[in-house]
DNA sequence: TTCCGCATGTAAGTTGTTACATGATTGA
DNA sequence: TCAATCATGTAACAACTTACATGCGGAA
């Protein structure tokens, strides 16, 4: 249920259509929750069908802006502070950890390593684009610094975290057992 | 694609039913890799049907037991090693964060503590599962430790950075805008 | 003998992905 | 005029969730 909210969340900063919440989902929210064209389409249709939008103008092309309405803000608000987030995120990048130990431990060390440098490519990413903001002065709220940093910790952690692990494996060098 | 690679994990530590996946699921892949058990059932038929897995013993009330084949065995050596993990995670936690500006600032707050207590409890909570299992030798391989590892450090920086977050909220007590 | 745990399976619904399909407007 | 971009929509499929349905076996 978050995409509805993520389009609601967007559309509380002004009226727009559904390719316009295309953009804005590719540029900003594309590492929180990605969402296809085909999803924010019918969605904008469940969202008018409830209430939490309405269609304010039209334009060229067939083109609908939409607005949120008071109940959509409501409900936004809702579960911005009622509604407890999720704890569990699945990751395959995690699950491949534990069965680690069905490879060499090269191969192992090995998939450590890359985890280490994918970790520092993203790092080196949200950094250029943190620099780059901060010209423009305001681009990015106080609540868009703060995800931002998130990130930053993130993968900052997740960098150490698999250069530890790596030299962990080294420690005991045992065939692909178990 | 990942829920089948969890389960040829599990199965090549050794040959197990349906239920027995279930079983193993709930207690040690819940955080990384959930999984229903009708999922279960019906991946497990999808996995005979292409020879990853097959059945090896039929026991009492219907029990099949399956193990992974040479095949299956091959496939997730391969996942493991040759498939690039999915950097794009989902994260209706962070999700919020962009959106705080839409609710009161002293909500916003509240919001980024509650992320903090939440990231000490599930802190607390791996701890006390560490500690139980350095008791019985070997429990826990290398890999199940690595994964371990993480957890700690990601609820520990979880925490670090919604401590953070929050004050940084403080020193602009702006009114709900956008 | 009765309850709990073992054990499997199906159905319906939601969410998300990929691909197909179409057409209008604008700027070069 | 022609290509890129704007703009919407549908269809088919894959993954995941929740609920329903059934029944055996073993231990107390």
């Amino acid at each position: 249920m978050s995409l509805r909210h993520a389009m609601l969340g967007l559309l509380a900063r002004g009226p727009a259509s559904g390719y316009d919440l295309l953009k804005l989902f590719e540029i900003s929210l594309s590492n929180v929750w990605p969402a296809t064209q085909s999803q924010l389409y019918s969605e904008l249709g469940r969202l008018a069908d409830t209430g939490l939008v309405k269609v304010v103008a039209e334009g060229p092309r067939g083109r609908k802006e939409y607005a949120i309405t008071d109940e959509g803000l409501a409900e936004l608000r809702h579960w911005i502070t009622e509604v407890e987030p999720n704890r569990s995120r699945r990751s395959d990048m995690l699950l491949r950890v534990f069965f680690l130990n069905t490879v060499e431990p090269e191969q192992a060390r090995q998939y450590l390593r890359d985890r280490a440098a994918a970790a520092v490519t993203q790092h080196e990413g949200l950094a250029k684009i943190r620099e780059f903001i901060a010209d423009e002065q305001d681009a990015l709220s106080v609540y868009g610094r703060i995800a931002m940093e998130w990130g930053l910790r993130f993968s900052a952690m997740q960098q150490e975290w698999a250069e530890w692990a790596a030299e962990e494996i080294g420690r005991l060098p045992s065939p692909p057992s178990d």
